[in-house]
DNA sequence: AATTTATATAAGCCAAGGCGCATATAATTA
DNA sequence: TAATTATATGCGCCTTGGCTTATATAAATT
C-alpha cells in the first residue's frame, strides 16, 4: 500500500473538492437521489449561486452529473460506491474517537506535540 | 447508507484536514514509517514552518502522532486503515477515469452544466 | 413574443488559510 | 553553561476561494 507521486496527484484533487463543508452537505444531502437545484438550494439553506458553484465543483471533480429534465436541471451522485467509501472514513472515524472539530483554525488552544 | 448531520459533522473536518495538497503529501509520503520532522521537510521541499503547521493539522485532526526520540520528533501514522481508504478512494478514482486536475480554481475554461 | 421560472456565469468583496521570517523552546553535546 | 540541533510558535504578507449582487441564458407558459 504504498502511494506514488501519481496517486497523489489523483487522489488530492477529489479531498480538495469534497474538503469544503458545503460541498459535503450537498452531497450527503443528495444520497443517492437526483435532486433539482432548488431542492438542493432548500434543502442546504446556501444561496442559488453559491449552489451552482459549488455544484459545478462537484460536476468536474466527477462526483455528481447534471441532467435537464424540463426546466430543472437534475444533480445526481455519478456512482454510489463513493458513498461506501465515504461510509467507510465515517467509520474508521468513529472507531479511533476522533472529534468532529474543525482543525485548520489558526486561533485555537493548542495541544502540544510532545510531552517535554 | 444514508448520512445523517452528525455524519457530515463528522466527516467534513477530516477531509478539510486532507483537503490540502501539501498535506497529502506529507501523509502519503509518511507511508507506514514514522520520520523525523527534518525527513518530511526535506521529501516535501515544503518549508520548516510549514510542514510543522501541516503536522499540527493532521495531528489534532487525529491522523498522525508525535513521539520524540533522543532531539528528534517522529511522526507517524495513526492507524494504516487510513491508507485502505484513501486507496479505495484512488481506485475508484481510476475506475471512473476522473482526471487528475485541480477543480476548485475560478480562472479556467468552462464546461457547461447540461446541452442546451 | 413577452413573461416567468430555473440555473449558470461574471465580477468583486473579504475572510480563511498557506507560507515565510524571526524567534522561542527543548534536547544534546562540548 | 554555552553552543548546536531539532521543532514549534507568533506574526505578518498575500493568495485562494467562499459568498453575494447583478446579469445572462434557457425552458416553459401565457
Amino acid at each position: 500500500m504504498k502511494f506514488t507521486d501519481r496517486d497523489q496527484e489523483r487522489i488530492a484533487p477529489a479531498l480538495e473538492a469534497l474538503g469544503e463543508p458545503a460541498r459535503m452537505r450537498i452531497l450527503c444531502g443528495l444520497g443517492l437521489e437526483c435532486r433539482p437545484v432548488t431542492d438542493i438550494i432548500k434543502a442546504t439553506g446556501l444561496g442559488q449561486t453559491n449552489v451552482s458553484f459549488h455544484l459545478r465543483v462537484l460536476r468536474e471533480a466527477g462526483f455528481v452529473r447534471a441532467e435537464r429534465r424540463g426546466p430543472f436541471i437534475y444533480y445526481c451522485l455519478i456512482d454510489s460506491k463513493l458513498l461506501r467509501i465515504l461510509h467507510d472514513l465515517r467509520n474508521w472515524l468513529d472507531a479511533r474517537r476522533i472529534a468532529a472539530a474543525s482543525v485548520v483554525k489558526r486561533d485555537r488552544k493548542r495541544s502540544s506535540a510532545v510531552r517535554r
